[in-house]
DNA sequence: GGTGATTTGTGCGTATGTATT
DNA sequence: TAATACATACGCACAAATCAC
């Protein structure tokens, strides 16, 4: 192929970066089998390894692509595990449909052959405005924030967040740094505070600094963002947060009346 | 701030990246100022543009700044719409809570002060294998798929598509070209396919290159693409899947019993 | 309407650092 | 240890878009 660059033509890395797509999506290189390496490309293509590095870097940031430095370029795996964020209330399934506790997480897992783990940590701290609004909290005011790290066979899956109003969970086992048996929503049964109702706000976004490390999400990898605003007759109950990493993760919804397949 | 690079440090680039993300954050500049010239910056940190732009580039491909040729650079803004993607059955609302007539999405907007137009095509086209399993048709078999694309305020918001099997279509107006008034629902109904159930899915990605144009999506804006498979008493009944530019939109679920506000 | 200044975009070359094999 | 391959960093030149005059 010749990419030099006439008038009114794209710039050489992108119409590099477009033969690339093409010979991935035709299937030159199969699996996650590595690319030419740089060195090479720049012969196949004639030109210098600034402008290939920037055709790459346009695959990388979709996604298709993953660099790493010694090996080489590789193509990108996906393969994702699917999380039931609600099913019908008359689905066949046992404990509410919104209810969440970690052994859904590791039977959805081991249904897909795959394993999950996770880690918990508590913490105190101001609540972010939008997480106050829907708490019915004033702005600034303390919430338990009650966290959940995932990893599905070692890998990192998904940050889960509960955050309760702290005089709600004041006197309950939500304050102790330690994941409850059961789930957190066995503890409001035991306080009276059954969640009847929510509501989810579903949202993506490139990853920070921080949450790229965690999640080890090089460029091209969103995060998918679910917020739920649960509630018992009373009033608000928590509400929970929880970031996965896109290219590892799917969400079920099951709306109306269930199907059986 | 000085950035020069030491042993066991961060590369120059993304230590300029992260203190660019700090005096971001830090308000200094507010709105959807311009940030200095790269010219600028390289004299402020001392390095070589290529560095700057290796910076700058984290940050945009963060979704945190756009470049604009020619003007400068900015702080990006970010506006959402929110979608009712499903009501809870017992919410107060005209029509079905799985239903979403175009009527749906020009009030959300006027009631956020905004505009929204569409255009629409219709195309028949032999069913991706995800689509045809979840219609529950043979690999390859032929799929009507009329397509909505909404604008917001002009600026590309979705393309939703919905699928139906040739079979079901034939003989409705559903093989016309054009919207149909009240929504394909209303077509289904003539026909006696009432969509009493849903399933949906919703994951993330970064947009193709056909994509990131008609969205107009520069770096570092994902798509949320959400799959909605629709049965009737008889079984599936149509797949509609829409891409939004995960920046201006956001989806929301009424789960439960709602509660009111 | 045009011209030049400004600002980002594209492309080349080169050198050296760091991780992997 | 040596070779390989990507990562970082510098410098330069010109193109293309925008804007002020």
């Amino acid at each position: 192929m010749n990419i030099s660059r006439g008038p009114g033509q794209a710039p050489k890395y992108q119409r590099l970066a477009a033969d690339l797509r093409r010979r991935i999506a035709a299937g030159e290189w199969q699996g996650e089998a590595a690319l030419p390496v740089e060195a090479e490309l720049e012969m196949q293509y004639g030109v210098a390894r600034n402008t290939v590095r920037l055709a790459v870097d346009v695959l990388v940031n979709e996604g298709l692509l993953i660099r790493v430095q010694g090996k080489g370029t590789f193509l990108k795996d996906r393969s994702v595990l699917d999380h039931h964020a609600y099913r019908s209330p008359s689905e066949p399934w046992p404990g509410d449909s919104l209810a969440r506790p970690s052994e859904v997480y590791t039977e959805e897992a081991q249904a897909a052959g795959r394993k999950l783990t996770a880690d918990f940590e508590m913490l105190i701290v101001r609540a972010r405005t939008d997480i106050a609004d829907r708490l019915g909290l004033r702005p600034g005011e303390a919430v338990v924030v009650r966290r959940m790290l995932r990893l599905l066979d070692g890998e990192p899956w998904s940050i889960e967040e509960s955050h309760f109003a702290a005089g709600l969970a004041a006197g309950t086992p939500l304050m102790e740094p330690d994941p409850v048996d059961g789930g957190d929503e066995a503890v409001l049964g035991d306080i009276g505070r059954v969640e009847v109702g929510a509501v989810d706000h579903l949202s993506a976004r490139m990853p920070g600094p921080e949450e790229a490390q965690w999640f080890q999400a090089g460029p091209g990898v969103p995060l998918m963002v679910q917020t739920r605003a649960t509630y018992d007759t009373r009033g608000p109950v928590r509400v929970i947060e929880t970031r996965y990493s896109a290219d590892r993760s799917r969400l079920r919804y099951g709306l109306g009346t269930p199907v059986v397949r």
